[in-house]
DNA sequence: TGCAAATATATGTACGTACATTTAATGTCA
DNA sequence: TGACATTAAATGTACGTACATATATTTGCA
């Protein structure tokens, strides 16, 4: 459905404009589909992310400061979603002994298994992106990083 | 510059999971820029937006269902970005003499003033999505519409 | 008429984000 | 060594989002 019709707005300033509402508009439609589908297993978006870096490190711990470089959105706090976590008893949190300033943090069996459970249940598969072609997908990607050019 | 070196990870699954994450990471960099534009200006991005919706409507009035309507986000909280915009003295919120359920809200002259200061200082021009040139634009409009294709 | 359903908005709660500040541990260097 | 900066994480506050529930008004219909 065209952005014209899904946000019932029918005429924009130009198609700049345009594109950047559909550009806002998309990403928020998949992010709200996919916080749909994480809800029955009790996560949410950052937090499967989060969990998803930490089996990455696995069996080594990550730190705090290592979990915010890896994830998408920098300014979020790191330390209030493992909170969430540590509470489902989905990863530990102990001090780092090499530098009790740190804090290292595992994934828990608990948190591999939720991990493994959710990718089981395949409904990662159909994201959306799907709809595009290989070479759709390649357009995209490219016109997204020129957007993102001379900050 | 590309998303791989963007978020430092060097690989993906697939182009399919590229995207999407690129897209996402889009958006977030796009409406990050936008916050940092508003500050200035005491707006949230939610509350410009629903500031130059009431401007559509002026000099007539529009009721919270009518903002989330027109709004992107149609689960956000209508009434409470209202009550901010309240407390700022940009709008006024009456109770609709039609239907006393309904509350009239209309944007006052000092919302006028500031919609037209913010458009006068041309800090909407740079939105990054300039970066393409029309054609590019185009190929990107009819992408994100065809991702949100069979929901 | 009067009572239930529908409508319009507001409120409550859990979560996340953006950004500033605090607390604690470690490094540095005079 | 001891003061001072730096680093790592946690905490505070304002805002927005997602979703459930509450309150008030209006509508519809038996």
């Amino acid at each position: 459905m065209r952005i014209e019709d899904e946000i019932k707005q029918p005429i924009f300033r130009d198609e700049y404009q345009k594109a950047h509402i559909n550009l806002i508009y998309t990403s928020g439609w998949l992010q709200l589909r996919q916080a749909a589908m994480f809800k029955p297993f009790g996560l949410t978006l950052p937090q499967f992310n989060i969990l998803r870096i930490l089996r990455g490190q696995h069996p080594l711990p990550a730190t705090v400061a290592l979990l915010i470089e890896r994830m998408l959105d920098k300014t979020s706090n790191a330390s209030r979603i493992v909170d969430r976590l540590e509470e489902k008893k989905l990863v530990t949190r102990t001090v780092c002994p090499a530098n009790r300033r740190a804090v290292d943090i595992r994934i828990t069996k608990a948190g591999l298994d939720l991990l493994d459970h959710i990718e089981e249940s395949h409904i990662l598969d159909s994201s959306g992106i799907n709809q595009l072609s290989e070479a759709e997908i390649h357009q995209l990607n490219a016109l997204l990083d020129k957007i993102r050019t001379t900050g």
